[in-house]
DNA sequence: TCGAAGCTTAAACGATCGTATAAAGTATTC
DNA sequence: GAATACTTTATACGATCGTTTAAGCTTCGA
């Protein structure tokens, strides 16, 4: 238990906070790279050049450690992407600006999306409220801009499921599309082309459904 | 060894292919499920019905299994597309053959996705080679349609990148969008409003190529 | 300064992993 | 029908897994 709420932790709790983000940030590289099955405690531990035993000191079990790992690497990217969403502008502005912040943030933290994508394939029962609890206020906080879509929510839904898919694919298909193209599509300039390309994507994708709404409304 | 090539097997050879084709079924099964450190040995004889032995028998090891799993996959889906953009028609149809039949082979495979998706996050060593036998042939024979686009290469990659991570998304994303749509998006109807948004946006995306090459073109 | 509390350590336990081995079973050949 | 080749089986080996235990160390309060 803590002494307090204050901000200057005594000596055990220094060594403990130590501790605990060490084998936090080791979790999350392993996890990512090799994923939860084939990601052992001792090596984790090692890493963190702490004691795997402390794995059940501070967290329970390896399955505590994986669920804290991947709430954190979550509540990181909804709370990045909800103040992007919030900061004032148009309604396009704000979109573009909450879809290059998802860009940006995967970027900067490569091991998110391959924890994400990893917890989804092993169809993770944390996945679930994972979703609910950091998904949920970003599609809620998202609603005001959907207004006038309505009549054709089936068309919007396919395109957030392509514009979902082509925002996370450099990071997740990297080997594949470094051999195919020849070139690494991860660095620095090829992130900031492929954000060009995605808003130009988004927009194309609005005036489509526009249009749709348009020629078919009734 | 086979005593030859024609297809009536004797009893030793019959039995020893329902044992590799269980084996095979079960282990792409596994793998596709829970992933290659995840899945058992003893898991997939298991289902398949057979002793746990005869993987190191007929396969030499787990590894050389997975090996041969990943590689029937990819031949399978390889060899569909090229067989669809093989068969006549005008450069436009062709290449919407082979997008849906990309989404249909998916849809019908759903073991594929994920074993790809996987070998990708494992950095599976396999993949630079599977890239180069499967993928190979199926880039070759596209670029003959990519003919114009040259001085846009960029911008093509950019979107190829985006329609493959937005063909494989609804597979890849399935509980995610599941929860936010709340709805199943692997519903034969939920395939079938997929197919017909994917090539809405080839179309989109070509066309919008196009404009960028008219009016940028010195 | 001394007991208490919190943190860390080394060592080991039971379970499960991939793999190896030798014997048994089954179909083919002479 | 016996010898042979091929396939399958039960069993066990060594390694590694997550976890547990008990003892040692560090820091804090009285």
């Amino acid at each position: 238990m803590k002494t307090s709420e204050n901000d200057v932790p005594n000596g055990h709790e220094e060594r403990s906070d130590r501790t605990v983000q060490g084998l936090c940030e080791a979790a999350r590289t392993a996890f990512a790279r090799v994923g939860y099955a084939a990601a052992s405690v001792r090596d984790i531990a090692g890493s963190a050049g702490v004691n795997p035993a402390l794995v059940r000191y501070h967290f329970g079990s390896k399955e505590a450690l994986y669920r804290r790992v991947l709430d954190d690497a979550m509540g990181q990217l909804r709370d990045r992407l909800i103040a992007a969403l919030e900061r004032p502008g148009t309604p396009r502005q704000r979109i573009h600006r909450v879809i290059a912040s998802y860009l940006d943030h995967l970027a900067a933290n490569p091991d998110t999306p391959r924890l994400i994508q990893r917890a989804l394939l092993d169809h993770d029962p944390n996945i679930r409220q994972i979703v609910g609890t950091h998904h949920g206020p970003l599609v809620r906080a998202l609603e005001p801009f959907l207004e006038g879509v309505d009549a054709h929510r089936a068309d919007l839904e396919e395109a957030v499921t392509s514009l979902f898919g082509a925002l996370v694919a450099p990071f997740l298909y990297a080997p594949l599309l470094g051999q195919i193209f020849g070139r690494d599509v991860l660095t620095p300039e090829a992130i900031e082309r492929r954000r060009e390309h995605i808003a130009s994507l988004v927009d194309l994708t609005h005036a489509h459904i526009l249009s749709l709404r348009h020629s078919a409304a009734s």
